[in-house]
DNA sequence: CATGAATGAGTTTTCATTCAT
DNA sequence: AATGAATGAAAACTCATTCAT
């Protein structure tokens, strides 16, 4: 693997561990075993680093989006399965999506923030128009809803390590209420 | 205004100007007019701050609800008060949010989260629990849907900053994606 | 002795004892026993410390001058006396002054210059311009001459390390070589 | 032109343009379009350069003495052309001299310049010489002399570009300044 | 000879925190 | 309570130097 991707996995694990403010340059070069100045010739800055984890993130959002629908299932399936994707991702980038989204706000990265996410919304949003095709959810102007459906989601799935006793039962319960509520915000 | 909310407030514009990372103590004393030292006499840190500016964040959100929903009027036009009501609060604190919840869940202040935004929630859920009662809407858990749309609705606010041509038709064209969004969640 | 003050003997020390490539900001501090981050409330960089010594300088050299030449002297004596100010002072200063001078011209302090050496052109003009009215030298224009003089003065005095068998001997033929040389291009 | 050609001409130009202090190799093998590496194949550190410039303008200034002086010349008309010469280079050098002074007097490599320099004044010093046997001008050490002449005129091409509303016509009565200045010092 | 990515020791720089006033 | 200059530990950053290609 290359310096620049091991910076970006050694800073995301970091991050998590220890939050952005605690995280020392020097903790995600030991980590990616790298040396220090090298960390330097691939970014300019700790937070300089948030917009390529963003991407990352967003990257492996939609993959496990198109991993894990299958098209040959009813939309409601389909649906279920598109926010299961947002949930393990979100999961699996637990407490960095935020720091990544507040550390990105804080940069001058805040217009890249549309680019990086567009192709995760243009999946969705194809899902959603294709439902519309087909006649089975009702009419709203699809790239808005997936944008509604993923904020809500990403929102729903962060929410759970915050507020409940937070385990696997809840995890579970959490998203079948996202599921409900989605479907029945589009249902005809 | 006394020295504390002089600070408070301080901390808000600079942490929205600069973001947590870049924010020193010295630009927060800076703006509030105060010396160096005072400012640890209020609070033992920057992050400490947070749970303060969340509160009058969650406070303010509350009133706002408070205020703008006309108890008198159907449900549909409640939600849509309410909804509004979060936009207005989330376009205030433009930004702030999304640093608090990251501030916040950066340090062990995160278990205040559930204490700060509990009142807020309880005033949306009591009403969706209303809503119910009155056989308007579908049976939910009031609760948990309560924080659904609260988070849907502070999501797609933010999104405006983010994403769009940002200007108020299109801020009106969100709520309004939002409101419907809902109440076809929510329709029996 | 304030900080300020402090900072700028232990630079001049720290510079002539080591050069300013290998003076660390660690020396000067250590020398002016301050702590590290004191330095950076005065200057913000090891170099912009250069105009101040130069300051210094050019007044030490302005005062030494006042101070031995006896304007009831003859023009030659006071010439003679004037010189030996100049040698004494950029012997003071050894290696510093050429050091201040690359180290001046390397920032965009360059400017600054005219202005710190004026009062000591200023000095040596008036000398110039009252052995004028006395007719006893020729008639130069004052201002410029004062400044062939000096520049001729501590360029002779720097050649004595550079080159020369460096002695006491050695650095009086040296200043007898300049005051010949002034005294022969100035006498009518 | 070769490589050690290439590294001397982009030295000199960010020693120039940056200062000695402020300039890396890495700013010099950029201009000189080089291999990082590849500088140490010609020189150990960037003050090692020195000597070199040092030795590059040392002869370009007694070569162009050497082209301008016309020895049928009377010996004033010799004197003039000589420091018109010194000014030329200095201009061609212009702040570079004070670098390389600077920058040879902060290494090991100072006693290096009375080499360097040596041709210059041998040429100098004998033209002294001959005037002084033809009976044109006052007995002094002639080797010493040509120091102090080259010292002042190189002082007073210098100042013009820290001092004075830089124009050729200021140069030019900065030149006659010196001409003056030097014929007095020298006549009988 | 030439390259230039990588290194890491050495410096600079920051900034939360203290404390005498 | 309030101040703000001073502190120095800790972190960021630099850049000469190396070395495998």
């Amino acid at each position: 693997m290359d310096k620049r991707e091991r910076i970006i996995h050694a800073a995301i694990e970091v991050f998590r561990e220890n939050g952005i403010e605690k995280t020392k340059i020097s903790d995600i070069v030991k980590k990616a075993q790298i040396a220090q100045g090298t960390f330097y010739l691939y970014f300019p800055s700790k937070l300089s680093v948030m917009p390529a984890i963003a991407e990352k993130m967003a990257a492996r959002m939609e993959e496990a989006i198109r991993q894990s629908v299958n098209t040959e299932n009813i939309w409601t399936g389909q649906l279920r399965e598109m926010i299961g994707a947002v949930f393990t991702v979100t999961d699996e980038y637990r407490d960095v999506s935020t720091l990544v989204y507040a550390g990105l706000s804080a940069t001058e990265h805040v217009r890249e923030w549309e680019e990086i996410y567009r192709p995760l919304y243009m999946t969705v949003s194809s899902m959603i128009e294709e439902w519309e095709l087909q006649g089975e959810i009702r009419e709203t102007d699809p790239h808005r809803t997936a944008r509604l459906i993923i904020g809500l989601a990403e929102s729903a799935a962060e929410q759970i390590y915050l507020f409940d006793s937070f385990d696997a039962a809840e995890e579970r319960k959490q998203q079948e209420a996202v599921n409900e509520f989605v479907i029945h915000a589009l249902r005809k």
